[in-house]
DNA sequence: GTAGGTTTGAAATCGATTTTCATTCTTAGG
DNA sequence: CCTAAGAATGAAAATCGATTTCAAACCTAC
């Protein structure tokens, strides 16, 4: 999963005629290797930890290759900032989370799944993605 | 249903111990009467109009008031900016977006609300808001 | 190797949102 | 009615995340 996700990455930078470089490197590993919806920041500062010589700017334009080659998806969960998910390809999940400690907790349904293409099914609409998010109280905060 | 919206606003004002002004007044109907996702630009631009004299700010600190209260709920489709939208008090609906043309269509389904919560109770989540957006193309764009 | 195009990192910029601050307005109490 | 206390307003400034600029450094194919 995780090789392969490095592969898709290689073969779209190649697809692309963009560059393989260390930094693009080291940035998908620590997206791989990290929490689950990491914004620009989080991810920025996690990897500054071990590479500090990496820039703020190539951190942002190297999730926005992930999103484009299609090995990460964008979020956005309310507090202001975009947050970027790592993806497989056949797989969707969506989120509860909790508005007091923002806990995230993914989950997947194949009835919701299925009856929103019923519903995408009556307006003529074909689905490429969607998001699903559900707003609240996770155990503790209630 | 606009009357009792009114209505909800002006004593969640009271409530608050805040105060009723003509700006306020005045937003709120053009917010009723508007589009159905402003943006704060949108509807201080149509707000303008008539009063010109109404600055950014208040609209921008009226449309927060109005998500306080409950009377209107927060949207975001990925476009960068931040959309507001006039909510009843029990019903939910959500949307479809096209990413070719910007069309929004919006759908309810109760099927997919009792689901939703059903995952919410597995989870002991208790849901107060939520957001389900389909992205993809409409019949026009396929 | 080297040329040509790409990437990088720091800083500048951008657009949207939010805050500041002096002034004006609302409202409850006299 | 007044008035005092606090809240709201509007213009401008500040802030914040996202994005771009630019010169220098780096890939990669030839």
């Amino acid at each position: 999963m995780t090789a392969s996700k490095k592969e898709m990455f290689r073969e779209y930078l190649a697809s692309q005629g963009l560059k393989s470089t260390s930094q693009r490197e080291i940035i998908l590993d620590e997206f791989l290797r990290s929490d689950a919806h990491p914004s620009t920041e989080d991810l920025y500062l996690r990897v500054r930890k071990k590479h500090p010589q990496i820039g703020y700017a190539t951190v942002h334009r190297t999730l926005k290759l992930f999103a484009d080659c299609g090995i990460a998806s964008v979020r956005n969960f309310g507090d202001g900032s975009t947050r970027y998910e790592s993806i497989a390809e056949d797989e969707h999940h969506d989120h509860l989370v909790c508005q007091s400690c923002g806990l995230i907790i993914e989950f997947e349904d194949d009835q919701i799944e299925k009856l929103q293409e019923k519903v995408a099914g009556t307006h003529n609409f074909r689905v490429l993605d969607h998001r699903l998010e559900l707003y609240g109280l996770c155990e503790k905060c209630q």
